[in-house]
DNA sequence: TTGTAGGCGTTATCAG
DNA sequence: CTGATAACGCCTACAA
């Protein structure tokens, strides 16, 4: 059982095919009887038009797509994805697109990355996490005025479109938030230090210290790798600087380093405070609960894919930066 | 500048654009000096094909969809989603294929779900997780013959492609588990039971008991709504129980009994044991740490994808229920 | 070994 | 208001 095309359906009715076409995309000027004979036809058959087809001569495949950047420790598990890629995906349906994901690691190298992509017509635009400071993909997705939104900052570059968490407002106003409360050597353990997310919130790090009237030092920072192990690693590094704060670049890390405080025999809140990023499933559940940032990843890819969208249906839409606010949440850890 | 097309190509090589395509496919019987010509213009200029061309004339997008039924509370933040979502991208991607995501619910409902994906030939086959005990859209998709892989079970149909965490052995582990540590009344809280997932394990509960030659008390099963508040509540009722064991659906909901024994001034492992179901990330670093059953969601998605590759290469492949093992990971809330 | 011709299912531009 | 006709880019006979 073959499905059915326009061609068959202009068969049935008796009419040319253009004209189903003409019907199907809702034009006007078409004979109420004939409109009627081939509507009828196509809700008994449930007519579906060819993607494919379609694409091929419209040149758009109403399709998103979302670039992950894959290969750290520990990020498959991070739920931020899953919610990331949920409401991308939720944004996208509800405006008639589909959305595929794709990772630039294992689509064969950088290189193919964006061929493999946007010049084979697959997607209308993308949606790039992770971005690193200078990126290989981005100078040519510019090159080619392909539509694109940045999860993340790039470059501070007012002709981009971007999408980020306030990762600097964060940082600044968790520095605050310990400094009101009495702490005076605050640390920060970072990530790997090539990711935007990592410098913007070291930046508002430094900032918050200089908001407060703290000194920065960097024997209190340090870069962890991502993951669980990682965080503790660098917390046990860190701890004989025996700072009395410790903000981790996200929750996970702040697992490790909750750990490795607590191994090392301090007390926390009371020798350590401790702060993570990211507001997890998990935070209230530590011993003692974590408090961290919260984003709002829903409203980061509703807005993303918003933007993305808009782009795409205008290529002469002016570039937006926008910041998606995030929140302090309080618990046991400071 | 526009897209390099096989027409242009041959046009500066001065050839017939089928003898590009046959060079480009591969194919043998091509001049030597001809094909060098075409590919120096090829490697220069980094033809790409057009996607959409393509599919319209062999019928195939290379694209696989991961169908997510979404809804239910705090699925959208399980980091199972983002582990299997990464894992299927990255097998599909190893096997030069894409991967869309979609929602059946955002999708315009149920009805219009495959039709609008499977008969647009907009992809080669479909992955579909947390299916109910009868979906319409697998009846559908059977009937219209269409490549599809079930994450979970369904039916017990021995027709259908599955794969499957081995969700009624590892819940017969758990409850031997407890047992042989002197439980003897281990209570189970369940999810929602049109989910199969619930249902398996539920069943697995029942044969572990059978095992031991404990009986089934009804009053020791309560449903939960999913996420953590829906496991606080559910934990709190069965509290009413005295059961000296619980088992948790999954570790979220496990997260909410674990702080509603707390809350009820019972001690855990002492005077109620507790173990949940995923091996989250979290788990390590709850106060105690849960006991939980790490399942290999990386295998499951790898062995999901592969599968469906296989089938949508060959039809006539015979279907296949494939179990991923899980492992018990025994922490101290046992 | 290569070119010509046809068609995949649509949409768009013309005449009529 | 409707029907030819062309085109999108590619693949696959078939013919030269």
């Amino acid at each position: 059982m073959k499905p059915l095309t326009q061609k068959k359906i202009a068969e049935i009715a008796g009419v040319s095919q253009p004209t189903v076409s003409r019907i199907l995309s809702g034009g006007a000027g078409v004979d109420e009887d004939v409109r009627e004979r081939v509507m009828e036809i196509v809700n008994q058959n449930g007519y579906q038009p060819h993607a494919m087809a379609r694409g091929l001569r419209t040149h758009r495949s109403d399709t998103l797509c979302l670039a992950v950047r894959r290969g750290r420790k520990g990020f498959a598990k991070d739920p931020f994805y899953a919610e990331l890629i949920l409401a991308v995906m939720d944004t996208a349906a509800q405006n008639g697109y589909h959305l595929s994901v794709c990772s630039s690691r294992t689509a064969g190298g950088e290189r193919l990355f964006y061929d493999a992509l946007f010049r084979s017509n697959r997607v209308d635009g993308l949606i790039i996490l992770e971005s690193l400071e200078h990126d290989e993909r981005i100078e040519r997705l510019r090159e080619h005025r392909f539509p694109f939104v940045l999860v993340g900052r790039y470059d501070n570059s007012p002709d981009l479109f971007t999408v980020n968490n306030d990762n600097v407002g964060g940082m600044r106003t968790l520095v605050r938030y310990l400094f009101e409360r009495g702490r005076r050597k605050i640390g920060f353990i970072n990530g790997l230090p090539d990711l935007t997310v990592c410098q913007d919130r070291l930046l508002g790090y430094r900032k918050g210290l200089e908001d407060v009237g703290l000194a920065y030092d960097p024997a209190l920072v340090c870069e962890a790798d991502f993951g669980e192990p990682g965080g503790r690693r660098a917390a046990q590094r860190m701890l004989k600087e025996s700072p009395d704060a410790i903000i981790a670049l996200d929750d996970i890390i702040g697992l490790g380093a909750l750990a490795a405080v607590k191994q090392s025999g301090r007390r926390v809140p009371e020798d350590v405070a401790l702060a993570g990023f990211n507001d997890s499933l998990f935070c209230p559940h530590t011993e003692p609960s974590l408090t961290s940032m919260r984003l709002n990843v829903q409203e980061l890819g509703r807005q993303a894919a918003e933007m993305l969208i808009a782009r795409t249906k205008d290529s002469t839409l002016a570039p937006r930066q926008v910041l998606i606010p995030c929140e302090i949440v309080e618990r046991g850890s400071t």
